[in-house]
DNA sequence: CCCGGTATTAAAGTTAGGTTTAATGCTGAC
DNA sequence: GTCAGCATTAAACCTAACTTTAATACCGGG
């Protein structure tokens, strides 16, 4: 199979096919005397099987380290860690989500019980009052750079 | 106060501070006639406000048209829709993560019940054969660039 | 007067995950 | 034999959210 029916197969762009192979991601790739790229149907699982484990959270980098280049080659243990870790990861994204759902809940409903004859102004301090401030946390050592990094990007 | 007491009391480094002026996410900065930068203490609560939405899903560029720079200048129902429009998106990202969570457990399940008297590329494949297959999909129109953007990184 | 610490700027670099472009070549149908 | 369509490559570009770098300026103490 050639990259144009691998890549209208598998609904990836040629670009991004090219683009796992120079990366490392995709192995099994023949050419034929032209030159021209030339597939097993094998790709077409693989490709799937990395569009799937992106959306659950794998990073190409992660998925170089695990997919053998032989599917049937996979090695047991490690593979399972890893899943198990990616399951761990998760959680801890459900709990933050969770985490950001009920504070933005409260700040509506705080903001929604405004009395009505209060100011704008007024109901902002009040409700900023009651938001910003979780822990205060700033009396710690001094490591101002490297702090806030391994955020999860929700939007 | 001075970009470096600001820096420290946030816990951000002066470089993202400056780099949130440039932006435009910040508009209440003065200059002492060196030059300096000059933050009124309100300043530390709108950069709380700005990390802790972020860490909620904001992306920068929504918190720009949504701060109206001048706190006590919030319009009420744009905020409101807003927020209530996040925590949508939130729960989306919720419910997909339900579902990767529950596809890894499934595969983890799939992958430890391997009778111990079959070989590792049979099991491969049983497992393969389970895992990658949701709805076929392909049949459809050939939008094959601008299908799968919209996703949330969760690594 | 000089030094260390803090400040300023513009511009370039970084990471991830690709896409776009430009120049060129092969292949099959007419 | 020529033209459309698919292939090739390297390199440049893209977004988000910053950091790093380099060159320069100011400020207080000894």
């Amino acid at each position: 199979m050639r990259i144009g029916e691998l890549a209208k197969r598998s609904g990836l762009a040629p670009s991004r096919i090219r683009f796992y192979e120079k990366i490392g991601l995709l192995k099994t790739v023949k050419r034929t005397p032209n030159g021209y790229r030339s597939y097993p149907p094998e790709a077409l699982v693989v490709l799937d099987l990395i569009t799937t484990a992106q959306g659950a959270g794998f990073s190409l980098d992660e998925l170089r380290t695990l997919l053998p280049s032989d599917l049937n080659q996979w090695e047991h243990t490690s593979l399972v860690e890893t899943l198990q870790r990616k399951v761990q990861d998760i959680e801890a994204l459900q709990e933050q989500l969770a985490d950001s759902k009920t504070k933005l809940l409260e700040l509506l409903t705080e903001i929604e019980s405004k009395p009505d004859d209060m100011d704008c102004a007024t109901n902002a301090k009040r409700v900023l009052s009651q938001f910003g401030l979780g822990e205060p946390d700033s009396s710690g050592p001094d490591d101002q750079s490297n702090e806030g990094t391994a955020k999860g990007s929700l939007a």
